[in-house]
RNA sequence: GGGCCCGUAGCUCAGUGGUAGAGCAUCUGCCUUUUAAGCAGAGGGUCGGAGGUUCGAGACCUCCCGGGCUCACCA
C-alpha cells in the first residue's frame, strides 16, 4: 500500500470532495484546439490593442498538468505544462462561477485540467489564457516535487529547489519527466537522432528488418550472455549479444542491404556508459568493402548531429567536437607509433611484451601468445585516450576478431607464410570510429570464405573467454549460410546510446536511456 | 567484484556527542492581473536498516541495503 503522509490525505480528501460536488474526477476525453507554443506564438504584438480585442473573441482549448498555482482569494493564476511547453492561465470566480471555483480550489499541482479561455496579456507582459471554462481531466494523489523557476531582469531562468535526486529521477522517470524540462528534450532529440539514422539507411537503399532477440546460441560479439530457459521446449535461451550472425544470413537469403536497430544484452559490468541492455543499430552491405562502410558512418553520425544540433561543433562535457566530415582515418600501428614512438612491426614479440612491462602497462597473460591481440591491448592501453575528435582507427590485428576479411594486398602465398609465423601480423579490413575516447561502433569487410570462417570460429570456441571459464558456442547454421555463399559484403555496428550521450552532452548513459537497469528496492 | 564518497520532512538542504531544524510544498484564515505572489497561524521525522560504544548517538564503530565516482570486465 502506499505512504499515507499529510500530502497525500490532503489529496485524497480533496479527491473526496471532488466526487460531492458530482464531478468525475477521470472523465474520459477533452477537445484540445491547441498547445502552449500555439497560443504564445499566436500573440503577434500584445502591445497593439486591435489585436488583444480580436484575440477576446477567439476560445482556445488546451489540456495539461497544473506545475504552479497561485492564489489570490477569488482569482488564482496557475501555470499548466503541456507536450509543447508551459503557459499561464488565469481563473475568475466571475468568471467560471462559484461552483467551479469551488472545485478549483480542490485542485493541487499535478493535477491535470483542460481549460477553454481567450489569450491575454497581463499586467506583468506574460501572454496568459483567461479562463472561461475548465474541466478537471485526471485528479494527482501523488505530491510531485516542487520545483521554482525565477526569470530574472536579464531573462536567465534560475530553477530553485531542482529534483535532482539521480537514483530517484531513474527510477521515476515519469516525475523527472514532468519537473525536469531538459530531460524531456533530450529524449526528443534521442528519438530524433534515430529517425534521422533510419532516414539516411532507407535513402542509401537499406531495407530494415527484424531478426530474433532469443537465441539458441548466441554469437557476434564477444561478451557474456543473459541466459533463460524455454519451459515448453526445456531448453536455454539467450538473449542476443548481436544480431550480426543473422543480417549476414539475410544477406546470404539475398538481401543487399539491410538494416536492424535492436537492444542487444550484455551480462557485464555497469557504469556510466554502459547498460546490461543497450541499443545498436547495424546495417549489411553487400558488394562493398569497410571504406564503403566508412563513408557511410561518416554520414550517417554527421548528419545526425546536424539534425539535432543544424552544425557539426557541438560541445561535449566542455569539449569541442567537430562531427565535419571527412575523418580522420589512422592505421591502429600509426596509433601507437605517434603515442609510444615505436614501430610494432619491426619488433619482436617477446620485445612489445618487454615495452609493455616497463611501461606497467597491463594486459592479460593469455594474449601473449599472440603478437596482433598484444598490439591491440597496446593501442587500447596507450591510444584510446587521445582519440578525442571523430576518427577512425583501422587496420586491427587480424586475431582480434574471427568474422573479418585479412587486408586485401595479401597474396594467398604470403598469407600461409605469416599464419605460421607468430612474429608476423596479419591485419584486417576493419574500422573502429572513436570520439571522445569511445568506441562508437566496429565495422568489417565481411569475412565469406566459409572455410576460413569456421577455422576461425572453431578456434574463438576452443580459446572461449578468457578467465571465465565459458566457451564461446559454435554457431553451426551461421558457417552453413557461410558455405551457401555469402557475396563480397561490409557491416557496421553503432552504438546509438552512445552516439545520444554525445549529441545531447549527457553525461551518463542513464541519462539518454528512459529506464536504466536498476537494482530492485 | 575492489577502493573512495553519499543517504536527515513530499522536494532542496543545514545540523563536528547534549531537547531533530530551515525554505518550498501541505493544512487553516485573508487576498479578483500574480509570477521563486504576499500576510498571519498550524501540522508534518523509525535521521536508509540492524547491531555496538557511551550517562547520552543524526553524528563515533561494525555489518547490511540503495546510489554516485572510479578501477576491473565490456560497447
Amino acid at each position: 500500500m502506499q505512504e499515507q503522509n499529510d500530502l497525500i490525505k490532503s489529496r485524497l480528501d480533496a479527491l473526496e470532495q471532488i466526487k460531492k460536488l458530482g464531478v468525475n474526477p477521470y472523465p474520459y476525453r477533452f477537445d484540445v484546439t491547441a498547445n502552449s507554443a500555439e497560443v504564445l506564438n499566436s500573440f503577434k504584438d500584445p502591445a497593439n490593442e486591435n489585436e488583444a480585442e480580436a484575440q477576446k473573441q477567439k476560445i482556445v482549448s488546451l489540456a495539461g498538468r497544473i506545475a504552479a498555482i497561485r492564489r489570490m482569494g477569488k482569482a488564482s493564476f496557475c501555470h499548466i505544462k503541456d507536450d509543447a511547453g508551459k503557459i499561464q492561465v488565469y481563473i475568475r470566480q466571475n468568471d467560471v462561477g462559484e461552483q467551479m471555483y469551488k472545485l478549483f480550489k480542490l485542485l493541487d499541482i499535478g493535477d491535470i485540467i483542460g481549460v477553454n479561455g481567450f489569450v491575454f496579456r497581463t499586467k506583468m507582459g506574460e501572454i496568459s489564457i483567461h479562463v472561461t471554462s475548465f474541466e478537471l481531466l485526471t485528479k494527482s494523489i501523488h505530491p510531485l516535487p516542487v520545483v521554482k523557476e525565477e526569470v530574472t531582469e536579464t531573462g536567465e531562468k534560475i530553477v530553485h529547489d531542482a529534483f535532482a535526486d539521480v537514483e530517484l529521477r531513474y527510477r521515476q522517470r515519469y516525475v523527472d519527466l514532468i519537473v525536469n524540462e531538459p530531460v524531456k528534450d533530450t529524449f526528443i532529440k534521442r528519438t530524433k537522432i534515430i529517425q534521422l539514422i533510419r532516414a539516411t539507411l532507407e535513402k542509401n537503399g537499406f531495407f530494415e528488418v527484424e531478426t530474433p532477440t532469443l537465441q539458441t546460441v548466441y554469437g557476434g560479439a564477444n561478451a557474456r550472455p543473459f541466459v533463460t530457459h524455454h519451459h515448453t521446449l526445456d531448453i536455454p535461451l539467450y538473449l542476443r549479444v548481436s544480431n550480426e550472425l543473422f543480417l549476414k544470413r539475410l544477406i546470404v537469403g539475398g538481401f543487399n542491404r539491410v538494416y536492424e536497430f535492436v537492444k542487444d544484452f550484455r551480462n557485464e559490468g555497469i557504469d556510466r556508459t554502459h547498460n546490461p541492455e543497450f541499443t545498436q543499430v547495424e546495417w549489411y552491405q553487400a558488394y562493398g568493402d569497410y571504406n564503403d562502410s566508412m563513408n557511410l558512418f561518416e554520414e550517417v553520425v554527421e548528419q545526425a548531429c546536424i539534425s539535432v544540433h543544424g552544425k557539426t561543433k557541438i560541445d561535449y562535457q566542455g569539449t569541442e567536437l567537430d562531427f565535419k566530415r571527412p575523418w580522420k582515418r589512422l592505421k591502429m600501428v600509426d596509433a601507437i607509433s605517434e603515442r609510444n614512438g615505436i614501430d610494432v612491426l619491426n619488433m619482436k614479440k617477446a620485445d612489445i611484451v618487454k615495452f609493455m612491462k616497463e611501461r606497467k602497462i597491463e594486459f592479460d597473460s593469455a594474449i601473449s601468445h599472440s603478437k596482433g591481440l598484444l598490439i591491440a591491448a597496446l593501442f587500447e592501453e596507450t591510444c584510446e585516450e587521445s582519440l578525442i575528435q571523430p576518427a577512425f582507427i583501422i587496420e586491427h590485428p587480424l586475431d582480434t576478431t574471427p568474422l573479418c576479411k585479412p587486408l586485401r594486398e595479401y597474396s594467398m602465398h604470403q598469407l600461409e607464410e605469416m599464419k605460421n609465423d607468430p612474429e608476423q601480423v596479419i591485419f584486417a579490413e576493419r574500422f573502429e570510429p572513436y570520439i571522445y575516447k569511445w568506441e562508437l561502433g566496429n565495422s568489417y569487410s565481411e569475412l565469406n570464405d566459409p572455410i576460413l570462417q569456421r577455422k576461425l570460429l572453431e578456434e574463438q570456441a576452443e580459446r572461449g573467454r578468457a578467465g571465465e571459464g565459458d566457451t564461446h558456442p559454435l554457431d553451426e547454421d551461421f558457417i552453413k549460410s557461410i558455405e551457401v555463399g555469402m557475396p563480397p559484403t561490409t557491416g557496421v555496428g553503432l552504438g546509438v546510446d552512445r552516439l545520444v550521450m554525445l549529441l545531447t552532452n549527457s553525461h551518463s548513459i542513464r541519462d539518454v536511456i528512459f529506464f536504466p537497469l536498476m537494482k530492485p528496492l
